[in-house]
DNA sequence: TACTTCACG
DNA sequence: GACGTACGTGAAGTAG
């Protein structure tokens, strides 16, 4: 704060103060200090809160022209090198507290205060090097801090203040405490230790005793070297015994004052925050009260309506809503004015029918602020009760309505506008639905997708529909679709909705559409995910929608041919587990199964299933009593293998073959998984048979267009590279180089044999572990995989650490950074959330922590393929080849290619793919060609 | 709707 | 030393 004349003319000469807060001890005091809370996301924000009150009283009490706040970053530090028992029994920060760090920081920020940690050392020494310099400049320094362990830092020029007992601690308070002053604190700590932070001490020896004696000796030095002369037996002995525990002790307590520190002392000057960031901090937080207070005070204080526009998350928070109907051209047209001039607007689509490739479009809705929204009836028909009142119309007659192509002209320019941004809500769906009506869209932002990267799968989080987002960020409860049509039997259809209803439902829509935009995209820069979304997830959008309106091309014949065959077979095996059993029963039915296998032959259960305690008949089971020579349950398998392939693929795939394309066109989903991977649905595409020969014949439906061949490209191993390249192993890295046999070379390694004539036993097993490796290996995982005793697998497992140690680093560091942050990031920086990371419960505890290191290998591989996918298309259009990308399944890509141009294409898409990542070890894909997928591998 | 099973990477 | 697990998906079927 600048002073006033009144302040300067007392105190002309008084040097300029710095304060030193001790972040991380106000943290706990706040995380205490206040009940559990949430903000309507279902962050926990107890803390957060607590300790923005802490420090705007600070910023308000203290006199001081220049302040920062010191954290601790991680637990390793110089300290747990040495003594790696240091702070060793600390418990884990408590699971609701991990997620309200980075807020923390937040806060600090948000108010304009500089904040800094360094890696490696704890706050402590950051302080004292900041203390030491500003002294050193003749500042006068006060260190906010109730920790003891900072006493050591009193002198000339520093103070202590204690924010608990609101007290400074100068020499006296310090003698007070370990009977000596602030020079010999530090020898002092070094006898006495420190259970709590496992500081070891000499035995024996407490403060009081320490005090005496360093009082008496001078330093602890002088009195390590004449114990001799102490007379206690028992103390002299200790103190010979002892010495070097002594000294180890001095190193931990004695704080470092030469870090060299991440920022320098100048950028801790005080200044007014800025509005925008602190009201955009305490609106996201839901401190209503807080922003109350500083309102007109830090930040100008909004003057009803006008002034809200000020700031657009507040303005998206608190704005009234304003719905229009629009009916005539006129009115469209002053919209899309508004729309060009707002240079934002949400759109949102209705149909007719849920299916995104085959809905009709109904009415469209456009958002240009918060609050102020409108509806395009378009194809609404006769009929709805409400109608009459609004549109002045006959109710037997269909509304008044902009006709289609009238509507499709005025929007034409707007929606392909590159000045105005379209926002849409899972717009992959408009994208098709406007498309059919010979509209195209750019550019998009999705709030769907910002959603998805920002808070991806936090606590709770596992959906990112429209309706749970506005709950979540508004507490706006949304009209439900089924209020408006209905559910079950006896749900409408859109375009039969009166235009009351519609107007409401759909404008609604776009609105908080828009809502959640201005609140999203703010966050990409402070989450630090505007990477992942504009170069990563954005551009799927339109690729996605591309590859979904392609779709692949499915001959019914075969799948129909292939359905009478599973059907003959499954028949004939039905009739024979009926024999064997001795009656007929329902083999689909585990439970019915179980009793046959279990009570009527007797034979022995293998695991009991973990929900319902009910015997297991996995496959697994069943493989074991096969191989125990019983016949029943190997003619099981063989049924469910083809029940499996009839119901889940030959029938109905069928079905899903769209009769205007004739092909299947699949949803991708964009928002769906924990680790950044695509899924796909209706029908879903990306687990098509492969591995059995009977399954395999189901890809032979999957063609190319006449004049076409498709080709698949896919990454030889990507997961197993990623893990060589993220963790840093270096004899990973060089079989990669090698570019043999991967497994081979594992098994060589491990069981000391050469790669050639490798026994394809020891080869199965290390191909095992390094499936293994990538999951989070565990003894009994790879146990069960394998079919062999725990402590075998243990011993593999050890073997593997041994050749490849760099792994438990690797495994080790990803818990804790998934500990402390409660996500990892893949190399691109995504964030995959690990909810359970600090749960009590070990097994789950234990899930949470392979699936944390999984994260980063599966995301990474997954941010990999979508980088390739993304500069395919300009890619083949630069080259001049007509290829056109259909399908991903996680590692593999699937193009239909004219047939002329296979080979150019593969050689062009396996470049394409090999360079989408600069790795420490190649990347290498393979490329097949053939008139059906089952071919093309 | 919950659970089990199994198809894929 | 106990906990009771390999990671990530979606779909079909049974059972309640």
């Amino acid at each position: 704060m600048p002073d006033t004349p009144e302040d300067v003319s007392d105190d002309v000469t008084r040097p300029d103060r710095l304060f030193l807060v001790d972040g991380s001890g106000y943290i706990f005091r706040a995380y205490h200090s206040l009940p559990p809370m949430t903000r309507p996301d279902g962050t926990p924000v107890n803390a957060v809160l607590g300790f923005t009150n802490m420090l705007m009283k600070l910023l308000a009490d203290m006199d001081a022209e220049h302040v920062a706040v010191i954290f601790d970053k991680g637990r390793r530090t110089f300290r747990t090198d040495l003594h790696p028992d240091y702070k060793g029994h600390r418990p884990e920060a408590p699971e609701d507290l991990v997620p309200q760090f980075p807020l923390i920081r937040d806060a600090v920020r948000a108010f304009n205060v500089a904040c800094v940690e360094l890696e490696g050392f704890e706050a402590d020494d950051l302080i004292a090097t900041y203390a030491r310099q500003a002294r050193d400049r003749g500042l006068a320094v006060t260190v906010v801090s109730s920790d003891k362990d900072l006493m050591q830092l009193v002198r000339d020029g520093v103070a202590l203040f204690d924010p608990m007992k609101n007290r400074p601690i100068g020499p006296d308070e310090v003698h007070e405490k370990f009977g000596v002053g602030p020079d010999h604190v530090v020898d002092v700590q070094a006898l006495a230790g420190d259970s709590s932070d496992n500081v070891p001490g000499v035995p024996g020896i407490g403060v009081k005793t320490a005090a005496q004696l360093i009082t008496e000796y001078g330093d602890l030095e002088t009195l390590l070297d004449r114990a001799g002369e102490i007379k206690q037996p028992k103390r002299r002995q200790n103190l010979t015994e002892y010495a070097d525990q002594a000294r180890l002790s001095r190193d931990l307590v004695r704080l470092r004052d030469d870090v060299d520190v991440p920022e320098p002392l100048s950028g801790f000057d005080v200044r007014p925050p800025e509005p925008e960031a602190l009201r955009a901090f305490l609106v996201e937080n839901g401190f209503k009260s807080v922003l109350a207070r500083v309102e007109g005070d830090l930040i100008p204080k909004p003057e009803d309506g006008s002034a809200a526009a000020a700031d657009p998350v507040a303005e998206a928070v608190q704005a009234e809503a304003d719905y229009a109907l629009v009916q005539d051209v006129e009115t469209l047209r002053r919209w899309v004015a508004a729309a060009h001039e707002a240079g934002v607007v949400a759109v949102d689509t209705e149909t007719d029918a849920l299916s995104a490739m085959r809905g009709g479009l109904v009415g469209i809705s456009l958002a240009v602020a918060p609050g102020q929204a409108c509806y395009i009836p378009l194809a609404h028909v006769a009929g709805g009760t409400g109608q009459l009142a609004l549109d002045g119309g006959d109710p037997a007659e269909a509304p008044r309505q902009i006709p289609l192509a009238d509507c499709v002209a005025e929007l034409k320019d707007l929606l392909l506008n590159p000045g105005v941004l379209k926002v849409g809500h899972n717009i992959k769906y408009d994208l098709h639905v406007l498309a059919r009506v010979g509209l195209e869209v750019s550019p998009i932002d999705d709030t769907m997708v910002l959603s998805y990267v920002l808070d991806g799968t936090r606590l709770g989080q596992g959906t990112h529909g429209l309706d749970d987002l506005a709950k979540r960020h508004f507490d706006h409860a949304m009209i439900a679709f089924k209020d408006v049509c209905g559910s079950g039997k006896s749900q409408i259809t859109f375009d039969t909705v009166t235009l009351k209803a519609a107007l409401d439902y759909a404008a609604e829509d776009a609105d908080y559409t828009l809502r959640l935009h201005r609140l999203f995209k703010p966050r990409l820069v402070e989450d630090r995910m505007v990477a992942v979304y504009e170069t990563l997830d954005r551009p799927m959008v339109p690729l996605l929608t591309a590859m979904e309106r392609a779709g692949i091309r499915v001959d019914p014949a075969v799948l129909k041919d292939l359905s009478k065959t599973f059907a003959a077979r499954i028949g004939d095996l039905e009739d024979e587990i009926h024999r064997m059993a001795g009656h007929a029963f329902n083999i689909g039915s585990p439970k019915q199964l179980g009793e046959v296998l279990f009570d009527e032959m007797g034979l022995q259960a293998g695991r009991k299933s973990s929900k319902t305690g009910a015997k297991s008949t996995g496959a697994d089971v069943l493989e074991d009593l096969a191989a125990q020579g019983h016949d029943l349950p190997a003619r099981v398998l063989d049924w469910r293998q083809f029940s499996k392939l009839k119901s889940t693929y030959t029938d109905a795939l069928v079905e899903d073959i769209n009769p205007d394309t004739g092909r299947v066109h699949t949803t991708f989903g964009l928002t769906g998984t924990s680790t950044g991977r695509l899924s796909s649905n209706d029908p879903n595409l990306q687990n098509i048979p492969i591995r059995t020969e009977e399954g395999r014949r189901i890809r032979e439906a999957f063609v190319a267009e006449p004049g076409h061949v498709l080709l698949s490209a896919d990454y030889s191993q990507i997961e197993l590279r990623l893990v060589a390249h993220v963790a840093g192993i270096k004899a990973l890295k060089e079989a990669f180089d090698k570019g043999a046999d991967i497994h081979a070379i594992t098994a060589s390694r491990m069981f000391g044999q050469p790669v050639e004539g490798m026994d394809p036993m020891l080869r199965r097993r290390a191909k095992a572990i390094n499936f293994g490796i990538i999951y989070g290996i565990s003894a009994f995982g790879l146990a069960r995989q394998l079919s062999i005793p725990r402590g075998e697998a243990q011993a593999f497992i050890d073997a593997y650490f041994k050749e490849f140690p760099e792994i438990l680093d690797y495994m080790e560091a990803t818990k804790a950074e998934a500990r402390q942050h409660g996500f990892v990031r893949t190399l691109f920086g995504r964030k995959c959330w690990t909810p359970g990371i600090t749960d009590k419960n070990p097994t789950a505890k234990g899930l949470a922590e392979r699936a944390a290191i999984n994260a980063p290998i599966q995301g990474g591989a997954a941010d990999i393929i979508k980088r390739a996918m993304i500069r395919v298309p300009g890619a083949l259009t630069e080259a001049g080849l007509g290829a056109r990308l259909l399908l991903q399944v996680h590692d593999e890509l699937i193009f239909e290619v004219p047939e002329a141009e296979a080979d150019d294409t593969a050689a062009l898409v396996r470049r394409v793919m090999e360079g989408a990542a600069t790795l420490s070890v190649p990347l290498v894909v393979d490329t097949g060609v053939a008139a059906t997928w089952a071919g093309a591998h």
